[in-house]
DNA sequence: CCCTTTCTTTGACATAAGTCAAATATTTTC
DNA sequence: GAAAATATTTGACTTATGTCAAAGAAAGGG
C-alpha cells in the first residue's frame, strides 16, 4: 500500500465529530474551465479539494509558463510555500476544465488542527507525501532524459498524458513543446 | 525571518522537559571521515543531527554517485523517505569529515512526538521546511542552465564551493565534473 | 458550420552539456 | 618527503535539446 492510500484510510478512520468540523469549516464553489484558483503574488489562504475536473499549478519564467503540478479528483491543490509561510506566492492555479473543489481557509484549518490532534497529525503525513513526492520528481531530473521522462509519466501517471495539451506537458517534464512532440514521434 | 530561524526559534522556546526528554532519548557519537552513517537498502531508523563536521547524502545511479544534500553543523541529517514509511531507501550518508552528531531512534522520536504535542507540530515544521526546499531546487533545475546554478550556489551556500570537492559538487548540481570544471574557469 | 484560435508537427540550425582521454595539480599516506 | 591516490583542468568530439519559423490539425465560439 502506498502512501496515499495510508493517508486516505487515516481520513476516513477519524471520528465523525472531526468530519463534521471539517465540512462545516470548508465551502464547495464551481469554476469554469480557465478560472484562475490563485493568482501569483497573493497568498494562498485557502486550499482546494478537488471532487471533479483537472486543475494546474504553474509560474512563469521569462515569460514563459512552467507547470508544476497537475490536480485530479481528490487531489489537495495549493501552492506550498505561499501556504505554509503565508507570504505572497509566485505561483497560479487554474482550472483546467470546469471543477468542483471544497475550499479550506488556512486559519480555519489551523483552528481545527489545534482542537483535533489527528488533524495536526494528518498534516504532518500531507506534507511527508508532499516531500517525497518533490524528492522523486527530482530523482528523475538527475536520472532520466527527456525520453525516460516522458516514458515514465506514460506509466505512472497516463492520465496525464490522455487529458492534458502537450504544451502545458511539456513544460511539467521540463523540455521544449517541440522536443516533445519528436519524443512522441519516435516511441 | 526565514523559516529555519522560526523553527530554530521554536525548539528554543521549547519546554525544559520536552529537551530533557529529547536528550535522553538521543546518544552522541563520533564519526570518521569516510564512515557510512547509512547505507543503500537499509531502513533509515534514526535521525542524526550534526554538531559538527559534514556529511552528504546521496544514491548510486549507473555506477555513478549523485549527491543529494550536504549537512553542515546543525543540519538533521535522514534518508527522508525511507525514514517516513520506515522502508529501505535507496540513499547512503557519508560522512565528509570526522564530525559529532547526536542519533535520535526513529521510534524514540515517534513516542515523544506523542507524548508532547509541541513535538508533533516540530514535526510538521520540519517536513514543509524540507518540502519547500525541495520545491527550490526543482525550481533551479527549471529555470536555470548549469552556469546560473552554480552561480546561484555561490551566492547562497558559498560554504559548499569552499569546502566539498568538485566531483560532489558536480552532482548536486545535476551536470558532469568537466562541465563544472569549465564554468569554473570562464566565471 | 465556418472562422478563429489553439495545439501539434516538422525542418533547419544553434547551443549547452556530455563523454572519452590525457595531462596537471593537489592531497594523503607511509 | 616521495609515492600513491585523488582531484581538477583541458582538448576534441558527440549528442541531446533548444530556438525560430512555418505548415497542418484540432477544437471552441458565435
Amino acid at each position: 500500500m502506498n502512501y496515499l492510500d495510508t493517508i486516505q484510510q487515516y481520513i476516513n478512520n477519524l471520528p465523525h465529530e472531526v468530519h463534521q468540523a471539517l465540512n462545516g469549516a470548508s465551502v464547495i464553489r464551481h469554476y469554469k474551465k480557465g478560472d484562475l484558483l490563485l493568482k501569483q503574488g497573493e497568498v494562498c489562504q485557502r486550499s482546494f479539494h478537488l471532487h471533479s475536473g483537472i486543475a494546474r499549478k504553474y509560474y512563469l519564467n521569462d515569460g514563459k509558463e512552467i507547470t508544476t503540478e497537475i490536480y485530479f479528483k481528490n487531489d489537495l491543490a495549493l501552492s506550498f510555500e505561499s501556504y505554509v509561510l503565508q507570504t505572497p506566492g509566485h505561483e497560479y492555479i487554474e482550472a483546467l476544465s470546469d471543477l468542483d473543489a471544497s475550499i479550506m481557509p488556512f486559519q480555519a484549518f489551523r483552528a481545527l488542527r489545534k482542537k483535533f490532534p489527528a488533524l495536526m497529525e494528518l498534516d504532518v503525513m500531507l506534507s511527508e507525501y508532499y516531500a517525497i513526492w518533490l524528492e522523486q520528481r527530482l530523482f528523475q531530473f538527475y536520472t532520466l532524459d527527456a525520453t525516460l521522462r516522458y516514458k515514465a509519466m506514460l506509466e505512472k501517471s497516463p492520465q496525464l498524458v490522455q487529458f492534458i495539451p502537450l504544451t502545458i506537458l511539456a513544460s511539467y517534464l521540463g523540455i521544449s513543446l517541440e522536443t516533445l512532440s519528436r519524443i512522441r514521434a519516435k516511441i
